[in-house]
DNA sequence: CCAAGCGTATAGTCTCAGTAATACACATAT
DNA sequence: ATATGTGTATTACTGAGACTATACGCTTGG
């Protein structure tokens, strides 16, 4: 569900923050969805649960999650279901901001970055649908 | 000549260093080019001096480097001038796979992302030619 | 009821990133 | 020769991130 790299530099507490929020905002984690436990995802990325939860805690006071004593937590009911087309692309900015400055800095063309973006992307959905059986 | 954020959560000095190792694969640090002063980037980034010689000891010891006592470090003249094509792309898949990630998570469509792929860089562009003067 | 599953609280430890203040060795231009 | 500019070494301190270990209160299914 979730993709969480201990090297990259990001905290991973960031990082699970993050990918919440854009699940949040894309719909795919629609209000009253339970989130997976604290546990399980300790397990999952070999990460201490307590990595987790503060990550879980920082998204409650943020108002996007809502706690349950004794029961999964969940996406809050009341905020934005969903955001709109343009605040979501508002939120890839800061990720679109490091990909320029990148591929510029290897003097590589719009073309090229272009042709390798929808490759990796055909790639993720491959990857995807081997996950979930589909055909 | 360089962006560092110190609020992204990627330590300074990585940054530095994956920028530097970019654009000497890109051509844009030809071998024997002088580096800026580690005091200048220091003050031009609000940033303490031994952060600088922290990302440039380590990218010595790659070989990427050559120091020259009372000198500026200087771009290594032996390693490989410029990188291929193939290589410089490669040097780009953590950045894409980030924005792939981010951008599927928001339930984005390549063609949105791609399209504002394009206004950044053309962004960027203009940006260069405001600084550097050209027209 | 009670075990199992939730998230949480607390406290201690460890590493690393970044800062700070000096001091040094070398090169170069004046 | 001297001032100025390189990068570097040293030591010490602060804070954040992550881990470890234990315990607690709550809910739910058997």
């Amino acid at each position: 569900m979730f993709q969480l790299n201990p090297h990259s530099g990001v905290p991973i507490y960031r990082q699970l923050c993050e990918q919440v929020r854009r699940m949040i905002a894309g719909g795919q984690l629609p209000a009253g969805a339970a989130l997976p436990s604290v546990r399980d995802l300790a397990i999952e990325h070999a990460v201490n649960p307590m990595t987790i939860s503060k990550a879980y805690s920082l998204l409650e006071a943020e108002g996007l999650l809502e706690r349950h004593r004794g029961r999964p937590m969940t996406v809050a009911s009341r905020p934005r279901l969903q955001a709109g087309p343009s605040q979501r692309l508002n939120a890839l900015n800061s990720e679109l901001d490091r990909l320029v400055l990148a591929a510029r800095q290897l003097d590589l063309t719009p073309t090229e970055v272009i042709k390798a973006l929808r490759e990796k992307w055909e790639a993720a959905d491959a990857g995807i649908r081997r996950r979930t059986g589909s055909r």
